[in-house]
DNA sequence: AAATCATATATAGTATGCAATGTATTTATT
DNA sequence: AATAAATACATTGCATACTATATATGATTT
């Protein structure tokens, strides 16, 4: 079986765009004090709500340790607060600080700047199906995780 | 501003996807000692070819420190050996042993499949298409990353 | 040849991610 | 109600990735 190229592997291929994202994200987020992992649970989090841990993992679509370790750190930061849910005493209700709120406005600008930049080369056309043609292959892949 | 969607994210959705082509990759490489970290590794010195790790990180388009834990794990795990660069004392040369090359046969057979698997839901001009589009975005995201 | 600059790698520190496993609480079954 | 099963979270261990910085060697300049 001969060597293949690196651009001819879409797995190679959108794991190196995903950490371009990352590199690129983080480098503009860290002056704020945040990071890209933040993102979805401020995203969440930035109207206001009071999430459990559980309901953050299945918006950011990461394993329960991840986000357990995310929002430690978020919390020892001040970006975040844990209450004790009321109706489950397993569980805790997470919510933006103010700081964290602050913050929040920030990084969705930054994230939404970088997105637009990064997207710069396609039509309106073509973001439609980079973002459709993702979605397919992640339904893909999460069966062949399953 | 207002919350968005996490399918309307091109960061998002890459980021999502890598990490589900990782997940699945790992765990079937895992049986084999694998991961895939190891598959640009092993991919370049495949052939039989002995390069240093300044090459390796250039084609695996990793950061220097993160090339050089990979090839820690890999010596350690005896997939790779390390020999003396006889014309540079600063550089060592890279090559698979015995073991990894053997390994390399079935991480290859594994890779291409999960690839294959992964894109069962786009026709052949979309498989082409996203390649591409990954390319373009990847060279965006490269101009701001310098 | 000595001093300077550049290059290749090493190391420390931290974040993000996963798997595996343990614990407390809740829900379901008998 | 007692027991069993399921759920929510915590913890440990490790890999992969980044930034920042140090060290040794090589190349260039003076």
């Amino acid at each position: 079986m001969r060597a293949f190229r690196r651009t001819d592997s879409a797995g190679y291929m959108t794991n190196w765009v995903a950490r371009l994202f990352a590199k690129v994200v983080d480098r503009q987020l860290k002056p704020h004090g945040l990071s890209s992992a933040h993102l979805p649970v401020m995203n969440a989090l930035g109207d206001g709500s009071a999430l459990s841990q559980k309901a953050l993992v299945e918006i950011a679509a990461v394993e329960q340790p991840t986000m357990a370790a995310t929002l430690a750190r978020m919390e020892r930061d001040n970006l975040v607060i844990r209450a004790p849910d009321p109706n489950d005493k397993r569980s805790s209700l997470f919510s933006l600080t103010e700081h964290g709120l602050e913050k929040f406005q920030n990084a969705q600008r930054v994230f939404l700047d970088i997105n637009a930049q990064a997207l710069i080369g396609l039509t309106e056309t073509e973001k439609k199906q980079y973002l459709e043609m993702l979605l397919r292959v992640g339904k893909s892949l999460e069966k062949l995780a399953d």
